[in-house]
DNA sequence: TTGTAAGCGTTATCAA
DNA sequence: TTGATAACGCTTACAA
């Protein structure tokens, strides 16, 4: 409500005098700058950011963007990219939407770090520029001025359908997430590499396509129950989806992991409570990572090699090992 | 990075009809209309909201603000102000901080929905005004610009405590969240008078201070263990530290109901997964209705009374019915 | 050390 | 139906 003008008038100064005062420049006379500070004390002057990113572009303040609620590791990446931004001088700003390409300028924010899928690469390729980086998490795009933190989904998943067959799993069923994104590409292949390697078949009448969310997972279950044969080991894209589709399998008094073995990928809050055998991804500290590369190319170490964050594997209940003397 | 100067030029118009165009009135013609939009398009504009604001003052844009990444609930407060916003052509930015103080001005936001406690009372209070409504979650500040949305404390804690006393138990243990927060103090004050109401006494060497966060839940239940006589039942002033106090029993031999009863408040997703008794509280409606009570008082329906939202408890594992013929 | 004035990108008013 | 022009609140040369 209050502006540099009011503020102005009531020190006897002009407005540039108070601007110059705000931002602690050395060409004003001490107790001018007093009085002026004082003044903005009495009137409770809160500087208007409209103002002032339209005239100088700068804003120190780094966009989020994400979408799904339902990941509730989500807030785990957020905290990582908090950390990091706070320790060096920027803010956040959070956008759940693709509002959020309204600030994606130059003039509101100095770079963007973006998790939702439903932004379009085509549209972070036009935003992004030499005084605009983006770091996107999740899938890999290749411009001079994005840098991609990614999760080595292929490594691991293999590692995890091998230890399965060493376990004494042999008839597989998968549950994938949306066939377009690359790290259900790569979780997939992994598994299905490595059945190859160890000559083990896959039938088709086991796999099913889900979309990452506990429903699908319930609906794959369900699906596989109607078969008279099931599998001996459900491999699940994510955690939520593995969720899902144990509660179905419980409800249906089919056990876990009696009858079927049950395996996620993320390590969510809920994996570990319900002993659930998956892949552990560092969130907190992917956030810290992408933040921490989104402002060393803001700053102008311009370094856009995508980045592979390794994961682990946490065998827990839903897996037995059936191996003989075990 | 492309300005409507730019625009009007390659459209052979003035500024001025730009804007009109981009504002959908009425005053200019269809054939201009489109050769505006079309190189809109073309040119891949995108207007500037700093200087929209700037002019305008409008920006039918909500700011919501939350600090603690533990709580995974918030993400589903976060999701049904979102799905009110966009029902009603609002945008959602999301701050972390006590920078937000920098947008909640009304040249940036029409309004803000404040969760973290960490946003001084007073501060808010300077904040709100006849232009600039405020929504606070989880406490009550009685001014005429700011509505409060709490939950119901009292009956349900006092509700589950019947219930918990019903049921056989009669020693109790309390771990409780910051002393200075509303919502403990109801917790608590129910809690105790339940005990008082039933003749039950309770003993101060079976209250904890914790700070609603799963390790001090651990540390109540470390310290109780010292102690060679165990309460029959803990009752914990929310789900993150009955968690806490759970694992911490169990990785000690202790059974949790059989040995000691646990319960919450919250029902977050991991209390349902580990069977944890609680009151439920139903997030995503309070940042539904949150959201809705700032659009109203934004257009200009006022009403700040506080609004309380029921809560109702879950049953669930971690507590026996200990009466005879159960 | 301080003030004047131009300009950031937009919208609104008013004249053409 | 269109276009000049002023104004929004601030920063920043540059002049005093």
């Amino acid at each position: 409500m209050v502006g540099m003008k009011e503020v102005a008038k009531r020190a006897g100064v002009s407005v540039s005098t108070v601007s110059n005062v705000l931002n602690n420049k050395k060409n004003v006379g001490p107790e001018t700058r007093e009085r002026v500070l004082k003044v903005c004390r009495e009137l409770n002057y809160q500087p208007n950011a409209a103002g002032r990113l339209l005239k100088s572009g700068r804003s120190d303040t780094i966009l989020f963007n994400f979408s799904d609620f339902d990941r509730s590791f989500y807030l785990k990446i957020i905290n990582g990219v908090y950390d990091y931004l706070k320790d060096n001088g920027y803010d956040l700003i959070i956008c759940t939407d693709k509002s959020c390409e309204k600030y994606m300028t130059g003039k509101l924010t100095s770079g963007s770090i973006i998790l939702d899928r439903k932004m379009k690469t085509e549209t972070l390729v036009r935003i992004a520029g030499e005084h605009y980086p983006i770091v996107v998490l999740d899938r890999i795009i290749d411009n001079p001025y994005i840098k991609s933190v990614v999760v080595n989904n292929y490594e691991p998943m293999y590692e995890l359908v091998q230890g399965l067959v060493d376990r004494g799993y042999r008839r597989f069923g998968f549950v994938g997430g949306p066939e377009d994104t690359a790290d259900n590409q790569e979780r997939f292949k992994a598994f299905s590499d490595c059945l190859t390697a160890n000559g083990i078949g896959f039938q088709q009448k086991f796999y099913f396509a889900g979309n990452y969310r506990e429903k699908s997972g319930a609906t794959a279950a369900k699906i596989l129950m109607l078969s008279n044969e099931l599998p001996d080991c459900l491999v699940c894209a994510n955690d939520n989806m593995a969720i899902g589709a144990i509660k179905t399998f419980m409800q249906n008094g089919i056990r876990v992991p009696e009858d079927i073995a049950v395996t996620g990928f993320d390590d969510c809050d809920l994996a570990e409570a319900m002993g659930l055998t998956t892949v552990s991804i560092p969130n907190y500290e992917r956030g810290y990572l992408a933040a921490r590369y989104l402002i060393e190319n803001i700053r102008g170490q311009r370094n856009v090699e995508p980045f592979k964050i390794s994961a682990n594997i946490k065998w827990r209940e839903t897996v037995l090992d059936k191996r003989a003397g075990r």
